[in-house]
DNA sequence: ATTATCTATAGATCTATAGATAATGC
DNA sequence: ATTATCTATAGATCTATAGATAATGC
């Protein structure tokens, strides 16, 4: 499968890259280069002002759809137009891309609890607010990505020692779930209070599995974060809950 | 990362191996042979009763914690203790392991769900007993195998076009979810009535990653099955519903 | 004769480095 | 002088095949 997979592929693009003499064939009007060095290159095509966005954009693409250890060096270079070993003057290696991947999906959803969990803890809000500000900007964040970057998180290198302050920082947006989940009264179906939102971390991250299915909507953010408080024996207050949490969010995010 | 670590792995291998003509340097004792052909090897060490279950244990091993592309066919078969190319007796390319992994963790699940959509429909039982029921067994089968296959779902590889047959399963036990689910009472929070269902078996497949992260604990499959009821709005009836599902299970599976 | 293993290897990759070259700003 | 690109390549893999070899049953 794979093998002949990205034979073709590969074969498909040294086709496409024939013209090795060719160069740029492309009439370079329109010189609107900005500071020294050799012009990058004609057409950017992808997102990102600078080469090093570029970059970083294709291998989210190809990462996050074909894995990390299928997608070579190669085919990111390919895909931005520029030679593979380009890549290296502005990655050191290949890890530092996906390093930086990794640290941008958590950043932001745990920057955002962080300010819930804090400083909005001494306001008088509906209980489960916060806790449903918090999922469903989460799960606003990986659903309107424009890549499915939550995948990364199920890469099997993601677990390599090399990136354990990205699992740290995810370990830390679960902690403050089920702190969120602890602060409400007891549900009457469970009496370990931790657990309601921890179930409701896991509904959120289940919204990555979702959009790679292709089933994900623009509506899957909010019900999976009216399903947390839900879990925490609270539905019957979810009007109120999703007016403040819309409050919340608009205020801190 | 991986470059260097597989480096460092591949050269403890090739030094473990080194001595080639020592060949078979354990005495050969208690020839339990059966049927033709040269003996497998000495110390199986690993579950199976024959060569070709002891490289899928070995690549179940692999492949979960590795994932697929970055287990070479060289160290199944280091694991196993045979040479790498003794595989292709077995198996004719890497994919089919991969494959018949992938077959066996769907099947259990999707043939007890089955059994309980049809077998079960006319029985008086409590409404939501049936959804806890398939919850529960297909969560238990998750956490409780020896290893962590759920996590092959997410390797990037099962995307390929060659496993649609396991995809195709794993959709028809999610459509079987949210059957059930569309069978309940409308609850109070949502109108849309199969996303109960469809939630439920969200929570189960996040079982994969519970387990991955080491938190999984044997009351985990419990505590889903449960909160799978809860979104369905029926937490004043868990437990009747416990009793019924547990009874369900004892008689279908 | 059959089966399961082995040795050896072809043919394709893939990552990262070395060093040349082109375009700019000072 | 600096920056960003290029060409070329070293050194390690990795999958799969060809063909030899050993042990059994008939």
């Amino acid at each position: 499968m794979f093998p002949g997979h990205f034979e073709t592929l590969t074969d498909l693009d040294q086709a496409l890259q024939a013209p090795r003499r060719g160069k740029k064939e492309c009439k370079n009007e329109s010189v609107t280069s900005a500071g020294p060095g050799r012009p990058r290159k004609q057409q950017p095509s992808r997102p990102g002002a600078t080469a090093r966005d570029e970059i970083l954009d294709a291998a989210a693409e190809l990462f996050t759809t074909h894995g990390y250890a299928n997608t070579s060096t190669r085919s990111i270079a390919d895909a931005v137009g520029i030679r593979q070993s380009s890549l290296y003057h502005h990655f050191g290696t290949k890890d530092d891309i996906l390093e930086e991947l990794l640290a941008g999906t958590v950043s932001g959803g745990l920057a955002f609890a962080r300010r819930v969990f804090t400083e909005s803890a001494d306001k008088e809000l509906p209980p489960g607010s916060r806790l449903h500000a918090v999922a469903l900007y989460d799960g606003m964040q990986l659903c309107n990505a424009r890549w499915n970057l939550g995948v990364l998180y199920n890469l099997p290198e993601a677990r390599a020692e090399r990136f354990s302050t990205f699992r740290d920082d995810r370990k830390e947006l679960r902690n403050l779930y089920q702190r969120l989940g602890a602060e409400l009264p007891e549900s009457s179906w469970t009496n370990d209070v931790t657990q309601a939102g921890e179930l409701a971390f896991r509904l959120v991250e289940s919204l990555v599995s979702l959009r790679a299915d292709g089933l994900a909507t623009t509506a899957s953010p909010h019900q999976t974060a009216d399903a947390g408080i839900v879990l925490c024996g609270l539905a019957q207050s979810l009007p109120a809950i999703r007016v403040h949490s819309a409050a919340l969010i608009s205020s801190l995010a």
